[in-house]
DNA sequence: CATCAGACACCTGTCACTGA
DNA sequence: TCAGTGACAGGTGTCTGATG
């Protein structure tokens, strides 16, 4: 027989080595139950508390952060950080390990934990924005957000509109980044070009900025740029390697640097990036461009059937 | 057919509340 | 104190049906 060795398990088990039958016998008990029906109560009181003091996903807020967001990830966090909620859920599911709890199942549980998690701290907004992200980019009425909302099964009109900002502000973000880098790329290139048709005479090239800054192409950027990309190629072919041999390599890579393929879209459609489109790249090289740049024989259907 | 009023949808700004 | 959120008022634009 275990002995117990603290005194509350002292007097609770008494003599009994069966757990599950003690447990079960408290549960059944008039006088027990109630007691331990509100301890319980404290219980998920205090793992929703100090769940929702933590770094937890539900509190993401950023577009970048929700995109990475999962129902998976969450209800693990739920399973860590409240297991007494987490085992009630499982068994108001009738599943009976979190074995079970996956797929279908665990994106059921994520919407409970979250809405109640979210009466604790409005900001646990998380699977609260997806559910609205999906709404809204499926054409709902404002009306009826505000009336899910209400029902506090997805966010107000208002935070939707909040976020969709945001995740405008990301987005010019990003082709700010893209147009540095075109510029950048085009300022080298068009500054190596005109460095070896002005100098193509002389037996050294001179790159120094002293030298450049009174050529066209000049730029800072493009300057510093071109130095890195000729030093690497000078380092990589040895000090006795023409210099003039190594300018060419660089343009040649200049040439083929791989932007983002979405430049293509902005330079074609959007009329102050249209001066770039010489530095963007087309087509990305991959193994089957041989292919795709041969045109296609048209096929009657009804020769295919 | 043109015009107008009303309904509706939605955006913007402001304020108050809440939790960290 | 600050960030996130919801509620609300006021305004604009669009659609629809009634009227002359």
């Amino acid at each position: 027989m275990r002995v117990p060795r603290d005194e509350q398990t002292k007097n609770l088990v008494i003599a009994c080595e069966n757990w599950r039958e003690v447990s079960n016998a408290i549960l059944k008990h008039k006088e027990l139950a109630p007691v331990i029906i509100i301890a319980i109560c404290k219980a998920v009181f205090k793992e929703f508390s100090d769940y929702l003091k933590c770094d937890s996903k539900l509190l993401a807020t950023n577009p970048d952060e929700l995109a990475r967001f999962s129902n998976k990830l969450f209800m693990e966090e739920i399973r860590i950080h409240c297991p007494v909620w987490f085992n009630c859920q499982l068994g108001a599911s009738g599943l009976s390990s979190k074995e079970e709890a996956v797929g279908g199942r665990v994106n059921s549980m994520a919407p409970s934990s979250s809405t109640l998690a979210r009466l604790r701290n409005p900001q646990a907004s998380a699977v609260h924005y997806s559910i609205s992200t999906i709404l809204f980019h499926s054409g709902i009425k404002h009306d009826d957000l505000n009336r899910l909302n209400g029902l506090g099964v997805c966010m107000s009109p208002d935070s939707i509109v909040r976020l969709q900002g945001k995740m405008n502000m990301q987005l010019e973000g990003k082709v700010d980044i893209w147009r540095s880098a075109i510029e950048e790329n085009r300022g080298a290139l068009k500054l190596a070009k005109e460095v070896l048709q002005k100098q193509v005479a002389l037996p050294h090239l001179d790159v120094s900025k002293q030298h450049l800054e009174s050529y066209e192409f000049f730029s800072t950027k493009g300057h510093e740029s071109l130095i890195t990309l000729l030093n690497e190629e000078v380092t990589k072919a040895g000090a006795n390697v023409n210099a003039t041999d190594c300018m060419q390599i660089v343009i040649k890579r200049l040439e083929g640097t791989k932007l983002p393929l979405y430049n293509r879209v902005i330079t074609k459609y959007l009329q102050p990036f249209r001066q770039l489109r010489d530095v963007v790249v087309r087509h990305m090289p991959h193994e089957y461009s041989k292919e795709m740049s041969q045109k296609s024989d048209s096929v009657s259907r009804s020769l295919t059937t």
